[in-house]
DNA sequence: TAGATATGTGAGGATGCCCTCACATAGGAG
DNA sequence: CTCCTATGTGAGGGCATCCTCACATATCTA
């Protein structure tokens, strides 16, 4: 292996034209990542789909994986603001609207940016910490959340019920895939009835769960 | 690239040797597949590794597909056996101990066998269908199982639940990676309340379901 | 034992990839 | 206009990987 980034590569852009770069840069490697995987695309793959050289490519983004963290970083916090606006609406919400949201947000964004789930994926093999870093605030959010609709246990650790609506909203994500659309369009209906019902549970509500079809 | 697998490489074992340098080759590799993933492993690591040369594992694995198709093969006639385990004993079973089972039985066999997720992930990307075709068996399995202990419902399309009850699965072997330990065994017990909570849904019962702590 | 087939070996060809480097151009500051 | 920095370029070095091939050895059959 070639001595890495030895000269001063990775710098950050000043001028107009390289945040312009940096931007069509990052989008054409979320592309090439999306279409063949992360393992499989090359530099010289993604460099070309922008209509760069490959050493415009190395001038900002000195590794892959360094390509890779800034993408995942930008989801992130893509993904904040989107917990953030669910936090500050869930006092509204009934049981069944908020289980509807929480799965829609999370779905509705892997359907806007496909790039994410497979960089999550691969954050899973690369050395940094960043995917786990995301998970843990998450699942921070959906305690705060749960906090204010589950108010009567709140109290109590919420972590474990918040690990279990994130593994929902990941399935959620994972029924993209499933062919053909009826099914899966039933099977999001019914991950909502167990979500709803899970967190109708959770909330200590005792009326009856099975008022919708 | 070299034009591939052009030679009689990857015949089947004939004499006992041979079929003892195939299993120990499969070991070697699911132990490197674990270690650093599917991508970054390399045929001279999973060679070194069973203390074979690089033309003796070429002999019955043609390519570095071909070994990750045969190990996958071996898990899915595994997990066949389980479902079918489960599926003899469901009538037995309570709702609340139908989900501990299904839920276990998953996290177990991942347990026990910590290459398959690995692999079921890696066949994503690779060319064959035999990741698709694992998951609609389980599927079907899961089928017959939701056909026994919801009668009420057997007449209508179970795909949907089952497809959910999938996820739920999946979910739990997603789990093991959560520290600490106590997190995790926490939120074992919440996703088994989750999918019974499900089940009972499913079964039309209408007891209360908060009969446990 | 002799012949036939299965199995074992590892150097090396072919290929593709990551990344560097020496240099060219653009664009803003004084 | 001049200089200085940011940005752009692409051939190619160095390297790891996949896989082949010509040949050696083991094991079975008759």
């Amino acid at each position: 292996m070639a001595s890495r980034n030895s000269s001063q590569n990775g710098r950050a852009p000043q001028r107009r034209r390289g945040h312009e770069r940096v931007a069509t840069l990052l989008s054409a490697a979320s592309d090439c990542f999306v279409a063949k995987g992360y393992d499989a695309t090359t530099m010289t793959e993604i460099a070309a789909k922008a209509e760069a050289s490959i050493g415009s490519l190395y001038q900002f983004f000195p590794t892959k994986e360094a390509l890779a963290e800034a993408l995942l970083h930008q989801h992130a916090e893509a993904l904040y603001a989107r917990m953030e606006r669910l936090l500050a609406q869930t006092p509204g919400w009934t049981t069944e609207e908020l289980a509807t949201r929480l799965l829609r947000t999370f779905a509705d964004y892997r359907r806007q940016q496909p790039a994410y789930v497979v960089l999550v994926e691969a954050a899973q093999t690369l050395p940094s910490m960043l995917g786990r870093t995301i998970r843990q605030r998450m699942r921070d959010y959906l305690c705060q959340i749960l906090a204010i609709h589950a108010p009567d246990i709140a109290a109590g650790d919420l972590r474990p019920a918040a690990t279990v609506v994130q593994q929902l909203m990941k399935s959620a994500v994972a029924l993209h895939g499933e062919q053909p659309v009826a099914l899966r369009q039933a099977a999001q209906t019914q991950l909502q009835r167990a979500l709803t019902l899970y967190l109708h549970d959770l909330a200590g509500t005792r009326e009856s769960t099975r008022t919708y079809a």
